[in-house]
DNA sequence: ATCCTTCAATGAACTATGTTAAGGCGCCAT
DNA sequence: ATGGCGCCTTAACATAGTTCATTGAAGGAT
């Protein structure tokens, strides 16, 4: 049942058969129908979801009714809202499935003493959260240092996948521009290409 | 001569004083001049700074030559570039002595050892990097959904600090903007106060 | 098949921001 | 004091991005 997860740790940290039975006793699986939400403000974010199948979102909704979409998880991929699971504050975005698909669930509550029984997952999450940082940084100096045209040509080269998978509009919510302007913008690009 | 990194540890967790003793066995002082760069590409971050006195940027210089400033850190603030200090790769990122002042050096390869040996620093580098992802979530909302007016009027209202401490054309490199149009901002902002 | 909904494309008018060039002010070295 | 230099401002024009309205294609429901 949990072998994509642990497979997916083993890459980082080395996890005998045994911590691997006990972390199962940890984690918890749900079904994903499409449009569900798994964290929605006000509420606190009380667990973290990992990706088994499908594609999740995590967004703002502005005082204007305007979503602005921040990041996307697909397989192998966690996902919360860090900001509510890490201070216990109500949540202020969204996460949400985008298509019907499966995350196992690791609640807030549990997790210290997960860590305290198998602490090589210390070094695990520690391991995602730095790649979180890295990957932050790269995404504020794109957003504020380039234009729309090399943000979208950065977005398709790093998640191929993602870009004939989700629809355009929210790439545009992704890339901080309208759905019209990605059109022209790539419009534009192709006619570059010829 | 580590009062002020201790004080502001102890903010945050309980460290006894033989604790903060052995820290201090950890740390080394180093005085900074005007200018002076604690990181340069492509040499790798071995270290972290936590600011005593003065004034560090974090920034990236492009292929074309401008710089972006992505971070600041005053007084009891902790900088590196996290991208190499944590990967050991080269550092793609400056950071640099805006004025001339005090830093207090971490090294990158005493940090596991002072770890074994002061646990409860495990929890306070912790939450540094968990309140390093919370804001840079912010920015990363920010950069993308918002006016320059307003990342403007955020800034000041953050940083009311750094707003009269470093040159402007510094701060709207930090906005992703022109010096000039930061400068315009400003006196749109002034007009409608009136 | 037909209707309805959702999403992508396009064009025109508008707003936000960048570019370039010029001038002013304060500071520092002579 | 003088001149030069670094930084801020202003203004005219150029480009990037938005808004709104329209159209068409694809898919789901009836």
């Amino acid at each position: 049942m949990f072998e994509t997860i642990i497979e997916k740790i083993r890459e980082h940290v080395t996890l005998s058969d045994d911590d691997a039975a006990l972390l199962s006793t940890y984690l918890e699986v749900r079904k994903l129908r499409k449009n569900q939400l798994l964290v929605e403000p006000p509420y606190p974010a009380n667990a973290e979801y990992f990706v088994v199948k499908g594609c999740l979102r995590h967004y703002f909704l502005d005082e204007t009714g305007v979503e602005h979409t921040t990041a996307f998880a697909m397989e192998g991929w966690w996902m919360t809202d860090l900001q509510s699971f890490f201070t216990g504050a109500p949540s202020k975005y969204h996460v949400e499935a985008l298509e019907e698909g499966e995350v196992i669930k690791l609640r807030r509550e549990l997790k210290d003493e997960m860590f305290n029984k198998i602490p090589a997952l210390n070094i695990y999450f520690r391991i995602l959260y730095q790649n979180a940082i890295i990957s932050q940084n790269e995404r504020i100096l794109n957003a504020l240092s380039t234009t729309a045209d090399e943000r979208y040509l950065r977005f398709v080269k790093k998640y191929p996948a993602l870009e004939n998978r989700v629809p355009q509009y929210l790439i545009a919510s992704y890339l901080g521009i309208t759905p019209e302007f990605l059109s022209k913008v790539k419009t534009r690009i192709a006619a570059k290409k010829s």
